[in-house]
DNA sequence: GCCCATTTATACGGTGGCGTATATAGGGAG
DNA sequence: CTCCCTATATACGCCACCGTATAAATGGGC
């Protein structure tokens, strides 16, 4: 019944915007039922209203991080047009350079490696971006065993650039990733002279830091 | 005094390997001294005998780490030789195939984004191997910008691919690894020859699953 | 075979976290 | 303004874990 209720003064979604911070912050144990009350300046009193335990809300948790991270995005890139590598750009600047979905998203992967229902949630997110990439990717490179090869390395590289802790010398890391970003959404070699444009783009997917 | 003693039946290195092994099946968050001990087979008794405490623990089971995965694998590559990109998988494949450093590799990286002494380990760590990477990959790509781009690209996907869930169709994530891996290890583009062996190499760099 | 140091088992107090039960409070409906 | 429904506070029992203190056992030296 919807009668008539008391206000809900925390409702789900700031115990889950909480939890998804905390997890952000502190992986997957620092989600923590009184100490996201804490924060939210309440007890966990009223969590059990909301969620019936700490796994519900863990759920909720990827419901929201996954319908953000691939509808919203992907719509958005879809949505604001472009040529393919700045589609891809904008992909990876959504998702990977947001400080509020690249650390979820950091703490997610760590998370999928121990969880299997959490790794069916990844792998249908990564396939709809990977998708992303391939097609990108395929609107320059015909080959489609390359196409695959540059889209794993891109998707890698966005990943795997925050856990890498090398440094480059004089270089920043963003000066290498923007050399890598060359290499991999360049023209072929097969065709020397198709370059349409050769000059290199301004900024470069994923650059960050 | 070491003159006599009660004939240690547990020894700290019980400890550090088991602790290892719970780091990696686990994360940081699953090694804790009294599954340890129930893992050994006895209680938590002697543990303080080797250690302070679980920090001093950890802090052993980091050395460990460092030194299995720097100077073992490193030594071992360089004692036993070969042309560049030999020398590259077989680095490869001693850390991220090995079914003991891999996981222990990335819990420790995701360890280290949330502790400072630990990310500084990692970049102690990250950076000898890049320096490996740097120095085979130069061997074959003069321009150094290159071969930096190259290298960060070689080490995100060996690292990258494991946290990554997406699928590739009807080709196996081997099979595109191989691809990608002849991207990053084939001659740069300048010369258009870059195909000197079509024929694949049987085995690739991190290739793995 | 007896010491005796050292290792390990056992028992303890403290902390923090989960989930439940019950009391309180605070906002609509009337 | 009052009643009542609901969200929250409070209090509780439970469990897992840490680190300590103390008792038991175990194996080497003689």
């Amino acid at each position: 019944m919807r009668h008539i209720m008391g206000t809900t003064r925390t409702p789900r979604d700031r115990w889950i915007e909480e939890g998804l911070q905390a997890l952000a912050a502190g992986g997957l144990d620092a989600v923590r039922v009184e100490v996201l009350a804490k924060k939210l300046g309440v007890t966990k009193g009223g969590f059990y209203g909301s969620f019936a335990d700490r796994d519900a809300l863990l759920e909720a948790m990827l419901d929201v991080w996954e319908r953000e991270s691939t509808d919203e995005v992907i719509d958005r890139v879809e949505r604001e047009g472009g040529d393919p590598r700045t589609k891809i750009q904008r992909a990876g600047v959504l998702t990977f350079s947001s400080d509020r979905l690249l650390p979820i998203d950091l703490a997610i992967r760590d998370w999928a490696r121990r969880d299997e229902t959490v790794a069916e949630r990844l792998r249908r997110v990564d396939n709809r971006r990977m998708a992303l990439l391939r097609q990108m990717i395929g609107t320059f490179c015909s080959d489609a065993d390359e196409v695959e090869a540059r889209s794993l390395l891109a998707f890698c590289v966005a990943i795997g650039e925050h856990f890498l802790a090398a440094d480059h010398g004089d270089r920043t890391r963003a000066q290498v990733l923007v050399r890598a970003a060359a290499l991999l959404l360049d023209h072929p070699s097969k065709t020397p002279a198709t370059d349409s444009d050769d000059g290199r783009p301004s900024g470069s997917a994923t650059a960050s830091e």
